[in-house]
DNA sequence: CATTAAGCGAGACGGTACGTCTCGTCTTATC
DNA sequence: GATAAGACGAGACGTACCGTCTCGCTTAATG
């Protein structure tokens, strides 16, 4: 969020108000019916204050499910790691499809992401301040893995964890299917046999069951 | 699409500058910003002609999108089968990969996930009328692979066609990184590596070392 | 009425229906918000069937206002003559404010006025039509009287109509107070003192105490 | 004028240059053809602006007129009075023939007239602020007279106002005759004649030339 | 401790686009 | 060939928001 006044004057209160109004209201009117008339006038306040600390709706929406998520502080991001890969990335991936699946999550989500497809700076905001720090927290513990013998080292990382995490996302964005804990669990089995059996050397056809073709 | 009014007077040629000028529209100025009005003017129609045909923008979209992708005629969609797996979904993959990575259809394409995240009914029509008959398509070659003893019997074909696709359509979505041929090949190889070793009894219980690494 | 299309097959039955249509709607919503669209719906035709016959909804309201007053046979309209002036006049004119301050009558007759303000065309054909007829009506009445010594020769029969009649027509049009009969009455004696004391020689330098008080 | 929002805030240039808009519009196109974007166009202006302070385009014009006929401050509104009734009058009537017969007032008056038939609300206004105290205006003159005695003390003054004016406005109204000053002298002596020998025992048939009935 | 300058709630403003309504024309099928 | 039906290009309607711009008022930091 870049803001030209002297931050110093700023209203906390006013802002907290609008944050929580824009969270509000995507809930229940989704992104393309997101107003910042409607903001300002539920976090009574007026609309310059909106104007004067964000430069558009997606902005405010963008901060607002930021601090619903990690609070103010900006978020460290970081996987459990137990020494046990797989039953790690099965609590992380458990617990994203059951918040997924959760509407309270899953609407702020979509606004946001078409904030994102609409709007490439904000995009590239959430690239920088979110994604890349997950994805990294991401390899960090397939890094992990890789020293403990447990993933061949020659494995891409990224596209390790796009393997591991993609398909999930997909489905969410698409509504192609149920976000359920036994959908997370077939996931990471497939992805991580990939991934196990990922090397320099490994060409197509040959794989342990390869039939005569 | 559902149309109240007798559809027997339609004006083709309206109906075509409609589609056209929603086309050219939106890939100048995306989604956000394409309104009726500058559809109506651009195709030289009344508004009112747009709107009892169509009952939103997404609406017009969704159909001027469909024209261009497969004409009018409805589509069949299918895979190539030369009976090598991994050669054709390579040719797939690379053609999707240079596609997504093309203006012309990278902006309409944005603009159409907007469209569906906005508006649940038209993602319900797209995964009926696009989104399953593509994904049969591509269920019906990884069928056909496991007749010729390719791939596991025991692979679930929706698993299956997420882990190939779903991680450069999410690489496509959130711009993080490059959509290349090489991309492409490498996705594959780690998807399919995956997919070949899948069976009923290696679950998640395998120890740690037990690839060939 | 200016009629292009061959008379000759016009259908009786639409004129009726569209002319019947349109005096009630007059009625029902006045004439700002009378519209062609209306008529032809209620009427039970197609639109173009008024706008082939009549050139706007003025001129197929002045001939639905004109069937309803005098049946389609051009009117002879005369007054009374029963030697006696001021009773014909009285009998007129009561019967003129009732007809004036009833509903059935007011409604349509402002739509009339409306649209003739409004379209020039319409005015002069009024004129034509109706006033003008009406008015020599009248004059014939008057001069029939000057020709009995009950007014003077002199008079000029057009003022001398309007003295009688105009400060009626102008009650009604600006609502400036009841028409009663008791208002005709006065009204009526009022014009009827001013025109028999008329003469070339009355001119506007009589003294001013020269009334009978 | 009813106006909802905070006044104070108002701006003095819109509002001056809605009307002068709407005034000379009307006197280019009529009012069926004035429109309040024409009006918004021409007077540089937003729409809701003028929707903000004005309920339809009648009370815009009729602000307008009333505006350009008396300026901002509500007018007083007085008859001259030399002493000389029938000098006085006719100073008045031949204003305002010359008055109505000039296209830069017949244009917005015709407009005025259409609007007050068409809305009661604004007929209401009118006559509460305009015609009233114009009517009071002529009858306070004429009381004068009365007490000067060249007038009858039994006359009833509103009878008498209509004789004096109603004929001309009749006439200009359905445009029956040339609004002259001859026309104007004519119409005075012969009102003013009617309205002298007024009195409570002027009955019917008695004025100096009745014949043998 | 006043002064003062900023942030603030409020909301009027010039605009743009909405979705609806009706205009007058044109086209099609029916009788 | 006139008609009922109604799609069409056109454009005004009145509404909703946009982003900018004052207004007074409150409030913190400075002189």
């Amino acid at each position: 969020m870049s803001r030209q006044p002297t931050a110093a004057r700023r209203s906390a209160a006013s802002r907290a108000a609008i944050l929580n109004a824009a969270f509000e209201l995507v809930g229940e009117v989704g992104y393309g019916r997101l107003g910042i008339e409607a903001i300002a006038s539920r976090a009574g306040v007026g609309k310059q204050t909106i104007y004067r600390w964000w430069p558009s709706k997606g902005a405010v929406l963008f901060e607002a499910i930021l601090v619903r998520s990690f609070g103010d502080g900006e978020e460290p991001a970081s996987l459990p790691d137990t020494g046990d890969l797989e039953a790690d990335l099965r609590t992380v991936l458990r617990a994203t499809a059951l918040e997924l699946a959760s509407p309270e999550v899953d609407r702020p989500l979509r606004a946001l992401t078409v904030a994102m497809v609409e709007d490439e700076a904000l995009a590239e905001e959430h690239r920088v301040r979110v994604e890349e720090p997950t994805r990294e927290a991401k390899r960090a513990r397939l890094r992990s893995a890789q020293r403990a013998g447990q993933l061949p080292a020659s494995l891409d990382l990224d596209i390790a964890v796009d393997a591991i995490f993609a398909p999930m996302a997909q489905r969410w964005l698409t509504r192609s299917g149920p976000l359920t804990e036994e959908y997370a669990d077939v996931l990471l089995e497939t992805a991580l046999n990939g991934l196990r059996h990922h090397g320099p050397n490994q060409g197509p056809n040959q794989g342990p069951n390869q039939g005569p073709n």
